[in-house]
DNA sequence: GAGCACTGC
C-alpha cells in the first residue's frame, strides 16, 4: 500500500497454532476433495477417509439407537453413511431420512448419492424440499430439509415411515434442527413404548463440541471420523485493532503485494454497506499500485445480491489477476468457493438477537464465536493448505464464546410454540429442548398466541384452538391476516402480500445506482404504504409474466419474485383445503388495508405530537425505517410487519390504517392501550 | 436515512 505511515498490521502478524495438523502417515488426507472424473465412482467411494472406518462404524451403528458422528469436511459422512446403512440392511423396513438445513444441499447430495448407486434420482434415492418432492414408493434414502421433516411430523408425530433419521450439520443449530432433536427423541421413546419398529437417530456434526448432543440423547456414544481438511496457518494481530475495516484493507494489499496472483482472498465482514464501501476503496487503491503489482478483481458477496452477481464469485479471475471476495457469513456455510488460499477474518458478524420483554429483534454487529472463527478459517483449506489472518489478537480469540448461541435462544418463539402444539405435544411450556430458551421467551410467545386467539389455557395447560390449528397449517409465523381475508373479500391480495413478505426481499438496491432505483420504483409507490407498493410491483411483474429484462430494469429480484409465485400457489392450495373463499377486491384496496389492520392490530403505532411514533402494544418509541415508502410521510396510524432494532428501533413494512379500524378489530385491547397512551 | 444467514406452509 502506498504512503502508509503506519506499519501494516499484516507485518505484525505472528504465526499462531496450526489447527489442522497434517498427518504424513495418512496420505489419503491430501487427496483432492472433488472426485476425479476419470476415477470410477466405486473407487472414489473407497478413497474417502470414512471407508477405512466402515466395518467398525456399521458394527456400532447396528447396535446403537443413538449415535453422534463427528466428521470434518470431506470425510464423506453425509453421502456414505446412508449408503452403508442401506447396503448393510440396517433400517430396511422403512426409509432412511437425512436432513439438511439448506435445500440446495439436500438436492445436490441426493443427486450425488443416486449417481453413486447408479440409479435414477427419485427411485432408490430421492429428496424432498419445499415445492419439490422427487421421491417414489421405491425411495429408501431420502434427503430432505429439516423444516420438511418437521412438517411431515405434524401429520405423523411418530415418523413411522422412517427407521433411521440422520440429522446432518447439527452443529449449525438452526431452529428447525433444534425442534427436530426434541421431535425425534419423543418419537423414539413413544415408538418403544408402543412396541413399534425402533427409530434410530444419528446426529452428525462438524465440530468436536458435542457433549450437549451426547448428553441429550441419553449419553449416546460419539464416533469420530477423520477428514480431509488441509493444514491452515493461523495468524493473529499483535495488537487489538480498533478499526477492523482499515485492518482488513491493509491486510488485503499486504497479501496482494506478496502472494502469487493465483491465490484468491476471502474476507469475512458484516454487511452489505461496509462490503460495498470497502470494495470501492480497494478498486480505487488497486488503480494506483506500484509496478510489478498485478491487477485485482474485487467481488462483493451477500445474500440480497441478484443471482447473476452472486455467480461472479465462482468465475476464475483472468490469468495474473487476483480475486478478492468480500463476503458476509453467507460464505461460511451456504456458498463454497474454490481456490481460496487466504482468509481474512474481521472477527465480527451481524446477527439477530431477540429480547422477549420488548418483543424486539435486535440486529447488531458482534464478535463471532470460536466455532465460527474456525469455520471461517476452514474456508482457506478446502483444496490445499492455506492461511487465515485473524484481525484480532490470540488473547481476544481466547475470550470469544466457544459456540454461537443456538438460534432457538435468540428468536421469537411464537411460531415454534404453534408448531409444537400442532405436533400434538401436550406440555409445550416444558418441552425438552436441548438448549432451553428462557422462560420469559416461552411465556412471551404463549401470550402472543393467546392474544391472537390461537391458544387457550385450561388448568395451567395451553392448547390449540380451532383458529390456532388453521393458523399452524397456513403460516409458520402465526398471524391472522390470511384467515381474516375472506371477511374483507380480498384473499387474493392478502395471499400475494403474505407471499411477498415471506421472502427475504423482492427489491434490489445497488447503492451505486440509488437515483435510478428511486426513479424506477416511483411508478409503483403507493401512499398507502409498503404492502400496497409491493402488491403493485407484484401485479406489474405478473403482467409481464415475470420477464427477466423487466426485473432488471425495475430493480426487482427475479429469483425471489419467482419464489413469491410458488409460495402464493401453495398458500392458495391450503386456503382451498381450509375452505377459505378466494376472491379479489379489485381496485378497492381499502379492504386490503382494513384486513391488515385487523390481522396485525398488535403491531400498531401512533404518531405522537413530537413527530415520533409509539408502538401501542409495548409503548416503545419507534421510527419508520428509511426503506419504507412512508419514510417521508407522517401518517397518524400504521401497522407494521416487524420491529428491528439497529441504530434505532425501526418499523419495517408499514401500512397506513384508520384508528377506527384498529378499534373495531380489538375494542377491548385498544380501549386499554389508548387509555394508557393518554395517561 | 438503512437492509447477517437459513428454512417451512
Amino acid at each position: 500500500m502506498p504512503h502508509d505511515p503506519d506499519p501494516p498490521p499484516a507485518k505484525k502478524f505472528k504465526p499462531g497454532s496450526v489447527f489442522f495438523r497434517l498427518d504424513k502417515n495418512k496420505p489419503g488426507m491430501l487427496l483432492p476433495r472433488k472426485g476425479n472424473a476419470t476415477t470410477p465412482i466405486d473407487v472414489q467411494r473407497k478413497q474417502l477417509p470414512i471407508y477405512q472406518a466402515k466395518p467398525q462404524l456399521l458394527n456400532q451403528l447396528r447396535q446403537l439407537h443413538n449415535a453422534i458422528l463427528i466428521g470434518e469436511t470431506g470425510s464423506g459422512k453425509t453421502t456414505q453413511i446412508p449408503q452403508y446403512l442401506y447396503e448393510a440392511g440396517i433400517g430396511r423396513q422403512g426409509i432412511i431420512a437425512i436432513t439438511q438445513p439448506r435445500r440446495v444441499a439436500a438436492i445436490s447430495l441426493a443427486g450425488r448419492v443416486a449417481e453413486e448407486k447408479r440409479t435414477q434420482l427419485g427411485k432408490l434415492v430421492g429428496y424432498t424440499v419445499r415445492f419439490e418432492d422427487v421421491t417414489s414408493s421405491e425411495t429408501k434414502m431420502k434427503f430432505m430439509t429439516d423444516g420438511m421433516l418437521l412438517r411431515e411430523a405434524i401429520g405423523d408425530p411418530l415418523l413411522l415411515r422412517y427407521t433411521v433419521v440422520v440429522l446432518d450439520e447439527a452443529h449449525e443449530r438452526t431452529v428447525h434442527t433444534d425442534v427436530l432433536f426434541g421431535v425425534v427423541k419423543t418419537a423414539q421413546r413413544r415408538r418403544r413404548e408402543l412396541n413399534k419398529i425402533p427409530l434410530k437417530v444419528i446426529v452428525m456434526s462438524a465440530t468436536m463440541d458435542v457433549d450437549l448432543f451426547s448428553e441429550y440423547f441419553n449419553k449416546s456414544p460419539v464416533l469420530y471420523l477423520e477428514g480431509r481438511q488441509h493444514p491452515i496457518q493461523i495468524y493473529y494481530t499483535k495488537q487489538p485493532q480498533s478499526d477492523y475495516l482499515q485492518a482488513a484493507l491493509v491486510s488485503i494489499f499486504q497479501i496482494h503485494q506478496e502472494a502469487p496472483p493465483s491465490h484468491d482472498i476471502l474476507v469475512f465482514m458484516t454487511g452489505q454497506e461496509e462490503i460495498e464501501a470497502l470494495a470501492r476503496t480497494c478498486r480505487d487503491i488497486a488503480k494506483h499500485l506500484p509496478d510489478g503489482c498485478g491487477p485485482m478483481v474485487v467481488i462483493p458477496l451477500y445474500a440480497s445480491l441478484p443471482p447473476a452477481q452472486q455467480l461472479r464469485v465462482f468465475q476464475p479471475a483472468p490469468k495474473g489477476c487476483r480475486k478478492v471476495i468480500l463476503s458476509t457469513n453467507i460464505a461460511e456455510t451456504s456458498v463454497t468457493i474454490s481456490g481460496i488460499k487466504y482468509v481474512i477474518d474481521t472477527g465480527m458478524v451481524k446477527a439477530k438477537r431477540f429480547n422477549p420483554d420488548s418483543g424486539l429483534e435486535v440486529l447488531a454487529v458482534q464478535r463471532v464465536s470460536k466455532a465460527q472463527a474456525w469455520q471461517r478459517a476452514g474456508r482457506a483449506g478446502r483444496e490445499d493448505s492455506g492461511s487465515c489472518y485473524r484481525l484480532y489478537t490470540e488473547q481476544e480469540f481466547n475470550s470469544l464464546i466457544p459456540m454461537t448461541v443456538p438460534e432457538i435462544q435468540r428468536c421469537n418463539l411464537a411460531g415454534v410454540m404453534l408448531q409444537l402444539m400442532a405436533l400434538g405435544i401436550q406440555d409445550v411450556i416444558n418441552f425438552d429442548f436441548m438448549s432451553k430458551p428462557s422462560p420469559e421467551a416461552v411465556r412471551s410467545a404463549v401470550e402472543h398466541l393467546e392474544l391472537l386467539g390461537a391458544v387457550e389455557r385450561k388448568e395451567g395447560q395451553v392448547s390449540l384452538t380451532a383458529l390456532g390449528k388453521k393458523m399452524a397449517t397456513c403460516c409458520p409465523q402465526p398471524h391472522m391476516t390470511i384467515l381474516l381475508s375472506p371477511d374483507y373479500s380480498c384473499s387474493e391480495e392478502i395471499l400475494s402480500i403474505v407471499s411477498l413478505l415471506s421472502v427475504d426481499t423482492v427489491l434490489y438496491n445497488p447503492p451505486a445506482r440509488r437515483e435510478e432505483v428511486l426513479a424506477a420504483r416511483k411508478k409503483f409507490t403507493s401512499s398507502e404504504g409498503d404492502h400496497m407498493t409491493l402488491l403493485n410491483i407484484y401485479r406489474a411483474f405478473k403482467k409481464v409474466s415475470g420477464n427477466k429484462e423487466w426485473c432488471r430494469e425495475n430493480f426487482v429480484n427475479s429469483r425471489n419474485m419467482g419464489l413469491v409465485k410458488e409460495v402464493q400457489a401453495q398458500l392458495k392450495e391450503i386456503c382451498l383445503k381450509l375452505n377459505l373463499k378466494l376472491e379479489s377486491c379489485g381496485a378497492d384496496t381499502g379492504n386490503v388495508r382494513r384486513c391488515l389492520a385487523h390481522g396485525m392490530f398488535v403491531n400498531a403505532a401512533e404518531l405522537q405530537p413530537d413527530g415520533s411514533y409509539l408502538a401501542l402494544d409495548t409503548h416503545q418509541s419507534v421510527a419508520i425505517h428509511p426503506s419504507s415508502v412512508l419514510f417521508q410521510a407522517k401518517p397518524a396510524y400504521v401497522v407494521f410487519n416487524e420491529l428491528l432494532h439497529t441504530s434505532r428501533c425501526y418499523m419495517r413494512d408499514l401500512c397506513l390504517v384508520d384508528a377506527d379500524w384498529l378499534l373495531d378489530a380489538a375494542p377491548e385491547y385498544f380501549g386499554r392501550k389508548l387509555h394508557l397512551t393518554k395517561s
